[in-house]
DNA sequence: ATTGTATATCGTAAATATACGATTAAACAA
DNA sequence: TTGTTTAATCGTATATTTACGATATACAAT
């Protein structure tokens, strides 16, 4: 974009966009379900169940955990990530709310 | 990216991600917004209500299209944009069932 | 201190997204 | 036919995303 005109829309808008954005990739959706199973996890453990290298998933987790739906937490030498519960729950009632707007009216 | 390894996941992430990318921008849920409000809306009237130019309203509008999310139909010289409703229930549900997957568990 | 392990970050390449002016195409009216 | 209106598409510039190898960093253990 020349640049983007995000401000211009409603706070509310914008952060719906944000988080749809963290959803908007298969990998994010497939860390979020492990995390989920298994409450927390290490960095690593995730590298070894998905199919991309070490340096793409270390991307997709800061992706992540710069939209608020994840933590981590080191625990020597390695990283424990798990899932911000609050901030997810929070997602899905932003969604649940847009959905709740976006009926069929008359 | 090099290339997208999207393949690698399963259908229902890649749907998933499809749909959340369709909602990645604030102008795409703002036009799910009125387009709900409305039941349905020209073009025309889209771009006087967004900040955008009429090309780039546009392109959002192919983006929701693309996703399945709307309809277009002509309507004289103009073309009647609707939501369609099935779609976006199925989007819908498959996210809700999502975050059903993606609960505290132990 | 040195070594080993785990993860983040850097650098980079290619793909995709965003935005807009200009142009094209389609439908209608005169 | 010609002109008008409406929306899509083209061309283009810039920004962001995705991906990975290489490197740096942080901690643990010896």
């Amino acid at each position: 974009m020349a640049f983007s005109k995000n401000e211009a829309f409603t706070d509310t808008d914008q952060q719906l966009a944000l988080w749809a954005k963290a959803l908007s990739h298969p990998a994010r959706i497939a860390i979020l379900r492990e995390l989920a199973q298994r409450n927390a996890c290490i960095c690593g453990e995730l590298v070894a169940n998905l199919p991309l290298s070490q340096a793409t998933v270390s991307q997709h987790l800061k992706v992540l955990k710069e939209a608020g739906l994840i933590d981590g937490e080191i625990d020597g030498p390695r990283i424990c990530y798990c899932i911000d519960w609050p901030a997810l729950k929070e997602m899905e009632n932003a969604l649940i709310l847009l959905f709740n707007q976006i009926k069929p009216c008359c």
